[in-house]
RNA sequence: GCCAGCGUAGCUCAGUGGUAGAGCAGCGGUUUCGUAAACCGCUGGUCAAGAGUUCGACUCUCUUCGCUGGCUCCA
């Protein structure tokens, strides 16, 4: 995490500030209005109210003019110390302060800020006199849930960015705009990667072509690497009996994500969320002996999970995805190795995608969830939670600890990472499960032997292939490594009559495994580079006159540079090395 | 799921109550061209779906579906 200067203290409280004067614009447009809370966010703050009518986008540019009238006055923020019997009392119309006041330490004194005809309960700090808010925008309204709890009322949200300059809030104006070239659904189907259809339904990618060749190349990564690392690989059904979804919990802690059962002939089937119970089984197929032991269970699963429709975002989040899962089932004494081999997998992973933007985060389970979103066992989750951080800390790999993110069965490292539009996934998991093995019936005869229950990793270096190619897709803005390019060259005949020296090309690249394809169109030859530049693929050889006759291929790449005439032979033997290697290089 | 907005050709978008438009893409033709857009022509839409108001609805109202931005939730 990056050290806060004062500066960064300087913006926060001009932010927070901001928002006290859009609250301050807003209770003059909305007479009635009730305040909830109003802080400053990364880049600005909001406020949350209640109102007596829904906002829309109109009247944004109307509370704008009414907070540019309050700053152009400079009036000065004031703060008042009072006791909390005189909160209860100056807040009396305000539910939500109310609300607020009654949690604060009793004998503590509140602070209130007031600027104008506006007063608010806050601690601050706040800026001088409103004056001092430079450059702000409010960019966009929102419903959001009182405390952020479903069950709590909805309130209005509103957005707004605040900058010291103008020119800084143009810049982060610009660089808004700029992410949203990098968003995986516009490149996606402009790359012709994947589609949704919505015949075929919410979250319920199709993959084209070239998404499906990418999504090759992804598993063929997985099968080498963890080949490497003594996985086996196995295959399951997609359904399964709900007794098996009983035994492993998924029924009822997941329920509420899993699409719902389909009976025949008096037996429920559910289509699976995880691959975890049906991994358990070919675990429990035979007499497991120390001697077995790790044992590490691959598969690319599919997965389905009936996730919320407002929660669905392109591939970065969906209802049909294809798991790079594995489970490693090992004893106590051999799980800070093995944890932590996973995590070594993901840097051997991440170095190869050139992944540096990410950070781990310990999941942890709360207290208040035990029984409900977690299973009931606290002293099993502080063990798990503790062997976990040993893990990491042995290893010095950096982390960081939230509580109430665990699985149902377990505590998690995810990794986290940043989409292009600025909203956090996790691309990466690796978790302990401590009561799958119990409920499944799960053990091993160790070397005195005695049954013992095997600890279990469910673990997804490379996520799902959806989010993942979501991911990529923004990571490299569409401009994929040799290896994983959909197509790797493009052959440019200039004119008609090198047609058949370009077939030839394309068969000899052909044969060597790479994916070539011809630019046959009767178009000159600048549209032919140019649409093989947008869809970026890295090497175009242009076959005219001159290399025929020299039996030579000119090749551009796709960052402009022109490689100089070079045999047919020699080019392929180039790529094939960049494949080979899966090198983010060109040449 | 909740709040708000949006849905017009494959894509990007005009079109505010009087018989649906452009650019790109696609198709046909001319052109055979040297490192990011040749020229001419043609095709293409139940204006998301359904109901209502109206002499008349892409346009107004309602319902449903989908998408977008948030909230909640998550690989």
């Amino acid at each position: 995490m990056v050290n806060r200067t004062v500066e960064d203290e300087k913006l926060e409280t001009m932010r927070h500030s901001a928002s006290h004067i859009m609250a301050e614009a807003v209770q003059s447009i909305f007479p009635g209005a009730k305040f909830a809370i109003g802080p400053a966010i990364e880049n600005g703050f909001y406020y949350d109210f209640d109102l007596p009518r829904p906002l829309t986008p109109d009247d944004l540019p109307v509370i704008e003019a009414k907070m540019g009238e309050i700053i152009a006055s400079n009036t000065p923020f004031i703060r008042e110390e009072i006791t909390r019997e005189e909160a209860r009392q100056l807040f009396a119309a305000q539910p939500y302060k109310l609300e607020l006041i009654n949690e604060l330490p009793e004998n503590e004194k509140l602070s209130v800020y007031r600027q104008g005809s506006f007063l608010d309960l806050c601690r601050g700090p706040h800026v001088k006199a409103s004056g001092e808010v430079k450059a702000f925008k409010l960019i966009n309204i929102a419903g959001a849930y009182w405390r952020g709890d479903e069950h709590q009322p909805m309130l209005q949200r509103i957005y707004g960015v605040a900058f010291d300059t103008r020119e800084a809030l143009e810049e982060h104006l610009a660089r808004l705009e700029e992410a949203k070239n990098r968003d995986h659904r516009k490149l996606g189907r402009e790359l012709e990667i994947f589609i949704f259809d919505d015949e075929v339904g919410p979250g319920l990618p199709l993959w084209l072509p070239n998404g499906g060749a990418m999504i090759e190349e992804i598993e063929r990564l997985a099968k080498d690497v963890e080949f490497e690392h003594g996985y086996v690989r196995v295959k399951t059904p997609h359904l399964a009996k709900e007794d098996l979804f009983k035994h492993s919990g998924h029924l009822p802690y997941y329920a509420e994500s899993m699409y719902p059962p389909m009976e025949l002939e008096g037996v429920r089937y559910y289509i699976k969320p995880m691959n975890c119970p049906l991994h358990h089984k070919i675990f429990a197929s035979k007499t497991r002996s120390y001697r077995d032991l790790p044992l590490r269970i691959a598969e690319y699963g599919t997965c389905y999970r009936y996730e919320k429709s407002g929660e669905l975002l392109g591939l970065l989040r969906v209802r049909s995805m294809q798991m790079n899962d594995s489970h490693i089932y090992c004893s106590e004494k051999q799980f800070d190795q093995e944890f932590v081999g996973v995590i070594s997998l993901y840097l051997e992973y991440f170095k190869i995608f050139g992944i540096k933007e990410y950070y781990m985060r310990l999941s942890t389970h709360h207290p208040n969830g035990l029984g409900k979103k977690y299973v009931n066992n606290p002293e099993l989750w502080l063990k798990t939670e503790a062997m976990v951080r040993q893990a990491m800390n042995n290893h010095n790999v950096p982390y960081y600890e939230v509580a109430d993110e665990a699985a149902f069965y377990g505590p998690k490292i995810d990794v986290q990472i940043k989409s292009a539009i600025g909203k956090e996934f996790t691309l990466a998991t690796n978790q302990v499960d401590f009561a799958q093995a119990e409920r499944c019936d799960l053990k091993f005869v160790n070397e005195k032997g005695e049954e013992e229950r095997p600890l279990i990793i469910h673990r997804a270096p490379l996520g799902t292939h959806e989010r993942f190619v979501g991911f990529l897709l923004e990571h490299y803005a569409g401009a994929f490594p040799v290896w994983l390019a959909p197509v790797q060259v493009t052959i440019i005949p200039v004119a008609d009559r090198h047609l058949e020296y370009a077939g030839r090309l394309e068969s000899d690249l052909r044969s060597r495994d790479i994916r070539v394809k011809i630019d046959a169109r009767s178009e000159r030859m600048n549209p032919k580079i140019r649409q093989a530049q947008l869809e970026k693929v890295p090497y175009m050889v242009v076959i005219g006159d001159k290399e025929v006759e020299a039996g030579t291929v000119s090749v551009r790449l796709r960052s402009g540079e022109q490689l100089p005439p070079q045999s047919s032979d020699a080019f392929i033997e180039t790529v094939s090395r960049i494949i080979a290697s899966r090198s983010q290089d060109l040449k």
